[in-house]
RNA sequence: GGCGCCUUGGUCAAGCGGUUAAGACACCGCCCUUUCACGGCGGUAUCACGGGUUCGAUUCCCGUAGGCGUCACCA
């Protein structure tokens, strides 16, 4: 039988990690099995729906290459994809359900539940419905819906007994059945609750694998039942334990920055995101730890999922995305650091691409590059006491005599390339017969003012400029005088 | 509180009755080096606890503790 899976999101707000690992797993596991991967849309509450979430899910899942096979954008042969646009669908399979005495018409109002509820909460008793309505009269029922008394459809727990199902992570799980409640599938307003669309829906679209997080695990028993009542085949449930913050938090917007959007703003790349959360949570059989979406295509195995929460780690992230910054092309990564270059650098006589290269092998996240490359514009006020070096054994007294000696050196370089600064400096080592360290220290220093920089004296002084690395020298030299 | 699930280093984790308990990030040290970084080498650090079962438990069973989830006309 052909693989189906969907990923089906509410459109209540923007895609935090969690989502989309969700959806990778989702996508990767229909892919691997050359299956079908769908995109719903799960608004049937439509007090919680936020304008433009549908576009931000859209545009996240192409930007990662997480492409659908069916969707409300594209189609299908199981649509609407959209669940509002289904509406009118699942009154009759609740109806259905009636008939087969797995469900049954309530007209309990609020203010009885509520009543319920407080009765329920006072007396330290788990809240259930009590049944009022389980067992109304086919005549009491009629007489209500002419009389147009508000109803909801109830499922019809069985009342003795156990229910089990399988999950494909977790194994076998029984529950008594007297644990579950009556749960409403069909609202007063005549929607479908998720519980219930989610199992018609799945039913329909002829989903195989229904991925999702563990958090409904304690619901499974319940679909399972009306998959039974319907005679319908069961899924293979996978349910996913959550991502976390911290040992204590699930990740949220509200405790930080954990949507992909923030991340990609910040200068993660997608490649990198989606390679790191693939792994928060499931490990491949072997030690490959960086993985395009092909190669996870191939290697992704839902054995290898984990039971258990992963908490989300910036560090590693960040050591991935370093990874993956020094394997781009070097035209490609001075185009996705133009943007974090010029919020230091407003001078446009800098050559951007030696600059970029130096940048390449040493950051990490994109962010982190206005702050590394600050002292370009202007030099900052720094202390004398950058200028000394235990082991290059420099101090402000020698570096000053160094300074003085490079001045000249490099004022006579003509062409200022990198190679010949580098002749200059060198040859003016060998003169001086001393360590590289005592000239080249202190230039570094004079030109940037910074204890850490990308890049040496040579590399500093030929993206000043000559003018400008003559200036900084001749400051330097006034500073230690 | 009832029910369910989870528990290997700081973090992600391998392990599926016998291992010196992998690997990665982070951390520390050394080497390399024109700083930082990169790279190379090495190191510190983990089976929540208590009972069983077994010749032998990280691995199986039962408890305990802790954590998480769930108990809506939300998804």
């Amino acid at each position: 039988m052909e693989v189906r899976t969907r990923f089906a999101p509410s459109p209540t707000g923007y895609m935090h990690v969690g989502n989309l690992r969700t959806a990778l797993y989702t996508y990767l596991i229909a892919r691997q099995n050359n299956g079908k991967f769908i995109l719903r849309i799960e608004d049937t509450d439509q007090e919680r729906y936020v304008e433009g979430a549908v576009d931000l899910i859209y545009r996240t899942m192409k930007e990662t290459g997480m492409f659908w096979d069916e969707g409300p954008d594209v189609g299908g042969d199981y649509g609407p994809y959209i669940q509002s646009e289904r509406q009118n669908l699942y009154m009759d399979y609740a109806k259905m359900l009636v008939e087969k005495g797995a469900a049954y018409y309530c007209f309990c109002d609020k203010e009885r539940l509520d009543e319920l509820k407080l009765i329920h909460s006072i007396s330290k008793v788990p809240h259930k419905y009590d049944g009022h309505c389980r067992n109304l009269s086919k005549e009491e029922i009629e007489e209500k819906l002419a009389a147009g008394v508000p109803f909801v459809i109830r499922q019809k727990i069985p009342e003795g007994g156990t229910t089990t199902f399988r999950d494909e992570i977790y194994g076998e799980i029984t529950v008594d059945n007297s644990e579950l409640d009556d749960q409403i599938l069909m609202k007063t307003d005549g929607l479908p609750t998720y519980n219930f669309a989610n199992v018609v829906d799945d039913h329909l679209m002829n989903i195989t694998h229904v991925v999702r997080g563990k958090e409904y695990l304690s619901s499974a028993p319940k679909y399972n039942l009306l998959y039974e009542a319907f005679g319908w085949e069961i899924p293979k449930y996978v349910h996913c334990a959550p991502v976390m913050k911290d040992a204590h938090n699930k990740l949220s917007k509200r405790n930080g920055d954990a949507s992909y959007e923030d991340l990609i703003k910040k200068g993660y790349l997608k490649d990198a995101v989606i390679n790191y959360i693939a792994l928060l949570g499931w490990a491949p059989k072997s030690e490959q730890e960086k993985f395009t979406l092909d190669e996870l295509i191939q290697e992704f195995d839902i054995a290898g999922i984990s039971k258990s929460p992963a908490i989300f780690d910036n560090e590693k992230l960040a050591w991935l995305n370093g990874e993956y910054i020094k394997a781009m092309p070097a035209e490609e990564f001075l185009e996705m650091a133009m943007p974090f270059i010029k919020e230091a650098v407003k001078r446009d006589d800098v050559d951007f691409a030696s600059l970029a290269a130096l940048l390449q092998g040493r950051c990490q996240i994109l962010n982190e590059i206005p702050e590394m490359i600050d002292f370009i514009d202007t030099l900052p006020d720094y202390d004398i006491a950058l200028y000394t070096h235990k082991k290059m054994k420099t101090n402000p007294e020698n570096s000053l005599e160094s300074l003085k000696a490079i001045l000249p050196a490099l004022e006579a370089v003509s062409d200022w390339t990198q190679e010949n600064i580098h002749t200059a400096l060198f040859d003016l080592i060998a003169k001086l017969e001393v360590k590289n360290g005592l000239i080249l220290w202190p230039l570094r220093t004079a030109l940037s003012g910074k204890q850490f920089t990308p890049g040496g004296g040579v590399e500093l002084a030929y993206l000043l400029g000559k003018e400008e690395t003559l200036a900084r020298i001749q400051k330097g030299i006034e500073k230690l005088s």
